[in-house]
DNA sequence: CTGAAAGCGCTTACAG
DNA sequence: CTGAAAGCGCTTACAG
């Protein structure tokens, strides 16, 4: 007489595998995890009875017997940030090809229990990495709590570096990140500004507290000093990356003395704020006007011109950073840098003659 | 002597909380999921053990023993959709509250092996109930792979309402939805543009084989009627909902015998198309032409000059799909409604005289 | 190359 | 109101 069989409608289970493959449950792990040491002819009689069986290992009985839950996490801030769509879409990807899942779980930067928050969610799923990106990644409590329970954890494009001084080297220090050049984007951007002309070009410079921002005007300042061209410092605002300093920015720069003929803004939203007071002043983009993004951001395509703008390599950085906490290297924190894409659209011309 | 203590590092578990409080497991369990009939004191004694060991049950754990996994899926397509965010939003809130955590799938709406993904996904999670949101919950694949693992599933503003008929009402009957009154929102938007004069007003229409698209239209021909407006044939556009349809609408709205004084787009993604070419044709918004949305999309308010158009309840919905996963009510699938909310800014007025 | 036993940390079904 | 036992479905550590 056979065991007593499953319910009708329950998932098959790794004894039943065993079973119909003659084999012991022991041998059926095996397979599915591609230890060595089994014979081929029998890896493939257990393949064979999977496939037939449709099984699949129940992930939280793995996790409960063994030390992974093949579980990755992705905490995030902004909803609406350009680039938890492309992170996300990596992620997931990344994840499905190695038989992880991806728990998402949205934070508030400023939340007074953000602790215990973390610690909640790590405490329960034992995930076995978490990827943060900005500007979770730059938060010292999210970074201390999260080392207070020992998770792996990798920095997506994080504002502060490593090693440049200030509080969050402590929580920071050793911790992996991927990244892109911000610096040389922004160089090239400049660069594409000059090289149809431009002499007179302004900046908006991102939220201060974030190196992305320094990172982005240092470029704007290389580039410019490479071509022995003045930076008049009217022609520099302090912006916040939001869509309304990018407005405030535009109202000031396009005001004053001897107008820019272009401008390049450290972001896409304040981009579409430049964008708008041209209009808005009667300026035609790019004739009168030339403006640079930064982000690809969804809307830098579906505004008219669309935005010349560097796209960041999201979805590529948060592949990257689930395969370092799937298979880590083991040695000193990688720190990876992808490259970017200069997205050459209609806001950008030779200046006026 | 004390049982073995844990490994520095390691979290506690339920034995150590029922220890240190002087009772069994049992009654750890019992306070923690809240089951009647544990004295208030012993009660009390529990949860302060809990908090001072900051313990938190385990979830493979429990969901190993029980018949809960107190995971929740969020299954999407298009990574850039205008309401993914909101909707991750809503979800993963509604679920931290309830102790639930919301794990994500990226889904290739066409991908030939669609029915493995969901059922490898199902199988090795077991989540407690799924959210499904457009295109994903229109894919007759997709219901009937969800349906084989018997997952309850909440459909987010599917594009094709039950009792419809059509193949999906197979797959799709039974099954609860949370969406918004879009026949009545599109009335609401046309009622504006005639209320400010309009009387020449083109629709563009979104893809034919998603309801919501239908329901706007008609909402759209009911208001007009209402006022005794003739809908002329060469001013309604069979669009897409994409950005390139709202263009190439534009181009053949905006160049055909009598121009139109308003456009009406069935979503943002096509209005911003027409803000383009309206823009590039040299006619001033909304002094030439006024121009409206649907979806309050985030680029809906960054460009110039921000549409109006109408805001999608999509964390609501996001949040409402999460507690009918919770807790389900039973009789027949509930369909909630969600209140829309109309937002004007500056993309409208009235007709130029 | 293969397997029997123990155990992960909870909940379920009983018993008192 | 409370608890002892069994068991969920896997992996780990051994043994052969």
């Amino acid at each position: 007489m056979a065991r007593t069989p499953r319910a009708p409608g329950a998932a098959p289970t790794i004894v039943e595998v065993a079973e119909k493959a003659g084999v012991s449950i022991k041998t059926v792990s095996r397979v599915l995890n591609q230890e060595p040491g089994v014979h081929e002819k029998t890896r493939e009689t257990v393949l064979q009875v999977v496939a037939e069986l449709k099984y699949r290992p129940k992930l939280s009985a793995r996790s409960l017997a063994g030390a992974r839950s093949f579980l990755i996490g992705l905490l995030y801030y902004d909803p609406s940030a350009v680039f938890v769509g492309g992170v996300q879409q990596g992620a997931t990807l990344r994840c499905r090809e190695a038989g992880y899942h991806l728990v998402v779980e949205s934070l508030h930067n400023d939340a007074p229990d953000l602790e215990q928050q973390i610690e909640r969610m790590v405490l329960a799923l034992r995930p076995d990495g978490m990827v943060l990106t900005p500007p979770l990644c730059d938060n010292p409590k999210v970074l201390a709590a999260l080392r207070a329970t020992s998770t792996p954890c990798v920095l997506i494009a994080p504002g502060f570096h490593p090693g440049q001084g200030g509080a969050l080297d402590l929580v920071q220090a050793d911790l992996p990140t991927v990244g892109m050049d911000d610096l040389r984007a922004a160089e090239e951007v400049t660069q594409l500004l000059i090289g149809l002309g431009h002499r007179r070009i302004a900046h908006i410079k991102g939220a201060a507290d974030q190196s992305a921002a320094g990172q982005r005007y240092q470029g704007f300042l290389n580039a410019m000093a490479q071509h022995h061209l003045s930076v008049d410092a009217e022609l520099v605002y302090q912006g916040a990356f939001t869509y309304a300093s990018g407005v405030a920015g535009a109202e000031q720069l396009l005001t004053c003395s001897v107008r820019p003929t272009a401008v390049f803004a450290a972001n896409d939203d304040m981009a579409l704020g430049v964008l708008a007071v041209a209009q808005r002043l009667g300026l035609s983009v790019p004739r009168d006007l030339s403006i640079v993004g930064f982000d690809d951001s969804q809307a830098a395509g579906l505004v008219w011109p669309p935005l010349t703008t560097v796209r960041q390599p999201m979805a590529g950085m948060a592949r990257a950073a689930v395969e370092m906490l799937i298979s880590p290297t083991g040695g000193p924190a990688p720190h990876r840098i992808l490259p970017h894409e200069l997205i050459v659209r209609h806001s950008t011309t030779a200046p006026p003659a």
